[in-house]
DNA sequence: AATCAAAGTTAAGCATACCTAAATTAATAT
DNA sequence: ATATTAATTTAGGTATGCTTAACTTTGATT
C-alpha cells in the first residue's frame, strides 16, 4: 500500500507544512527529492487516489488525516533511529540522518517499540526535533529561537540544528559545537549580522547564515 | 550495481552451495524466493552479465569470486543484525531473522562496523551460524551434527536451528528450548525416528523432522 | 533410437518510479 | 484584455523485478 518512495513524499509534505503552513507544490517536492517535476506530478495523483493527500491540479498537495498518520509514523521511526544510532552505536551527528533515511522504511513496529523502550521514551531526537509517540502525538517542547535572534550577554543552550545539506553539521563537529552545548552570546555585528558566541571557554564567530540554522533556548 | 533482489539471490546461491556443494538451479531459487521460475531464469542472466555468477542455460548458477564477496558481506550484515537485535534490543529468536532480512540490504559499512564493535567482534549469530569477518573470512567453528544423528545417553548443546519456515523456532520458544541449551538424548525410536531429549529437567519428544533441523555439538 | 514428462527458458505483459520533451495552465506585465 | 513567461501536467519511454502462458531442452523409459 505504501512504499519507500511514498513514505518519503509524505514525510516531506508534512515537513513542508510544519515550516510554511502552506500546501506544498509538486515543484518544491521535486527540488527536495531531487527528481523531475513530472515524477512528483505523477506521484501526486497516486497519493491522491490512495486518499493520502488532497490534490487539485496546479494547486498544491496537503496531507489527509490518513496521510498525516503515516507521515508522523515515518518521522517517529526516523527520529528514534537517529537517536538510537547516536547514543548506542556512537555514530556521529552528521551520519545518523542518512542512515535513518533508509531505516525508517523497513523497521517493524515491534522493532521501533523496542528502540523506544530502550531509549526510555525520548522526546527529542539528536537534532532537537520532537519525536511523535506511538499514537502520532508530538510532545510539547520549549519553543526554540534562531541563534540569530538571541540577545547579547545571554546564556542559551543549543537544541536544534537545521541541517538539510549537512555541511553545517560537519562544520559544527569540527569546531566542537554540538547539541545541548551551552553558549553565551558575546557580540552581534550589524554590518553582516554575524554572531560571536562563547562555549567551552572558546570564542567563535558565526555568519548570519549559520546563525539562522542554529536553534537555541534560554538557559539559566 | 547491486540491489535488494540481487543481494537476496546471491545470499541464497551461497547458502545452497554451503549445504549441497552443488551449483543451484533456477527452480530451487524460485522455490526458496517464492517467485516464478521465469523470474529466476531472467535474474540468472542478469547476475551472469554482471559477472557475479557463472551460468549456462539448463545448468545451474555458481558464484564467482566477485559474487561470493557480496554474498558473504550480506551474510555478515544479516548475522550481525540478528545478534544485535536479540542481545541489545531483546527481540526474540523468532523475530530477528525477518528483521535482518531487510536490514541487511540498507546498512552502511560504517554502521555494520559499529555493530560489530559493539558486540565485540562475535563469531556466531543467535542461530549458531558463523559470522564472516570484514574480509569475508568465515571463522572456524566446531562442526555440529543433526540431533537426529546424536547418540542415546549422550550430552549435547544446541548450537543451531535450521529455521527456514519459522514455525520451528516458535515451537521451540514455546517449549522452552533455545540456543545453547544443554540436552541429553534419552531415547530414539526407530519406528518413526523420533528422539526423546531431556533438558531443564523436562523430557520432550521430537519428531524426525524436527530432529533433523536442530544441530548439536557434544559437550561434557 | 524414439518418446515423453519434468525442468528450464523465452515471450509478452504489468506495476512502480523514474526520465525528457511537448503541451497546457496560471500568473504577470504591458 | 493580451501577450509573455513561469509553473505544472501530460505523453511517451526506460529499468527493475515480477507474472502467466507457450515453448524448448534434458534426461529417463521403453
Ligand atoms: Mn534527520
Ligand atoms: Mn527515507
Ligand atoms: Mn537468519
Ligand atoms: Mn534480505
Amino acid at each position: 500500500m505504501t512504499s519507500v518512495s511514498k513514505e518519503n513524499y509524505l514525510k516531506l509534505i508534512y515537513a513542508h507544512k510544519q515550516r510554511s503552513n502552506e500546501s506544498v507544490t509538486t515543484s518544491i517536492l521535486a527540488q527536495d527529492l531531487e527528481v523531475s517535476n513530472a515524477a512528483t506530478s505523477e506521484m501526486a495523483k497516486k497519493l491522491y487516489s490512495s486518499g493520502l493527500v488532497t490534490y487539485r491540479k496546479y494547486k498544491g498537495l496537503e496531507l489527509t488525516q490518513k496521510g498525516t498518520k503515516i507521515a508522523l509514523d515515518v518521522v517517529r521511526r526516523h527520529r528514534l533511529w537517529e537517536l538510537f544510532l547516536m547514543k548506542v552505536l556512537g555514530l556521529s551527528w552528521a551520519e545518523v540522518h542518512d542512515e535513518a533515511e533508509r531505516l525508517e522504511h523497513i523497521s517493524s513496529e515491534k522493532l521501533i517499540d523496542k528502540i523506544d523502550e530502550y531509549l526510555e521514551y525520548p522526546i527529542l531526537d539528536p537534532h532537537g526535533e520532537p519525536i511523535p509517540n506511538k499514537d502520532g502525538v508530538m510532545p510539547e517542547v520549549p519553543k526554540s529561537i534562531k541563534l540569530s535572534e538571541g540577545k547579547i550577554g545571554t546564556r542559551y543552550e543549543l537544541t536544534k540544528v537545521d541541517d538539510r545539506g549537512s555541511d553545517l553539521v560537519m562544520y559544527l563537529n569540527q569546531v566542537g559545537m554540538g547539541l545541548n552545548k551551552r553558549i553565551y552570546i558575546v557580540e552581534k555585528y550589524s554590518f553582516d549580522n554575524s554572531v560571536v558566541i562563547k562555549f567551552d571557554g572558546k570564542e567563535l564567530s558565526l555568519s548570519e547564515k549559520v546563525a539562522q540554522h542554529l536553534f537555541i533556548i534560554k538557559t539559566n
